[in-house]
DNA sequence: CTTAAATGCAGCACTACTGTAGCAGTAATT
DNA sequence: AATTACTGCTACAGTAGTGCTGCATTTAAG
């Protein structure tokens, strides 16, 4: 592929993720026009919509893949793992805000993917749980969805936060809460 | 109005909501058609899709005001008035599911509405911070945010947790986070 | 410099949604 | 039972997005 067409593709697919996060019904049009393309460079590249969105989806599931394989989460601490997953998801969440678990129902193979890397987490909070670092009272489901939304939270509604303290922030709070002791 | 006309309407109101919060560009045909009547007859007293998503909003707004009024934020000692709000939003989150924050950008009156319903509740968490029941050391803006996020999870990801107990969760999930002592 | 890849532009057919209108039939209210 | 509000149905025009094509032009790469 030629430099120029990889530019190009790049800058479709990270303003594709910005404007759909935005509104899940934008328009190719749209994508182009604000990612500085012709539309129908865009078709030449996705023949349809749905490729389009499934590319977004892919690059973000990529990213996110690599980040889930850097925590090591079956092999290292708890915490060290935890700490190290939230501070490389937040800014993977910045770069590709597109809400997979809502867009994704349509595509099936990325919705596999996800819920692959759903899975990888669900059994690491359930780790956390065996090895005595999470309350016993209460369902890892809970404290995995906690977890998400958190990390949905710093990465979006405080963007100027820098990955390390937002996951001191994100870590310190789903463990101790925020009620004073 | 006559009564099965009152239906009807609060049928449309009820399944736009449920429709819009799965896709935001559900199209008027299909909230008709799965409310049970005819894509005129919503035309006829919403004349416009606009108008349409503004009574959904509307709709959502004063169930939220009334939970807001009777948790007494102001006057009511902090845990009581947290405790009462959380039981009370849950239900109406899940009655209205529609992403206000996402999609009331582009309805001014409903936007400002939602603005003020937030300031009250801004006004709440930083009573509970100045009242000591906060940690001194974060920021009472991402208390809020938390707060809000722990209220969607549990209101959307657990809908059969029936609100006391959800709200006993989150308040607890809230304020003592979920690491073990 | 030459070549081939990639792009912008104009155009066209197709589809889906919106918004409106008229009319006959149904159902709630008195 | 009579009235009137309300609904379903059909039809139509207007708009916007999609997907595709051909051609001239630009631009990266050898």
């Amino acid at each position: 592929m030629r430099a120029d067409a990889a530019r190009n593709l790049a800058a479709v697919l990270r303003t594709g993720a910005r404007l759909l996060a935005e509104d899940p019904s934008t328009s190719m049009s749209a994508i182009a026009n604000e990612a500085g393309v012709d539309r129908t460079t865009v078709h030449r590249r996705f023949a349809t919509r749905e490729a389009l969105l499934s590319a977004v989806f892919q690059a973000k599931l990529d990213s996110a893949e690599r980040v889930l394989d850097e925590a090591r989460l079956v092999e290292a601490p708890v915490a060290v793992a935890l700490h190290r997953y939230v501070e490389g998801i937040i800014p993977v969440s910045r770069e590709w805000p597109v809400d997979t678990r809502r867009m994704m129902q349509k595509d099936p193979e990325a919705d596999r993917r996800r819920q692959e890397q759903s899975a990888r987490l669900d059994a690491f909070v359930q780790r956390a749980a065996d090895e005595g670092h999470l309350r016993p009272d209460v369902s890892p489901a809970w404290a995995r969805a906690v977890l998400d939304q958190l990390v949905d939270s710093m990465a979006h509604r405080f963007p100027e936060v820098a990955p390390p303290q937002a996951a001191d922030l994100v870590v310190d709070t789903f463990l101790n809460g925020l009620g004073a002791t």
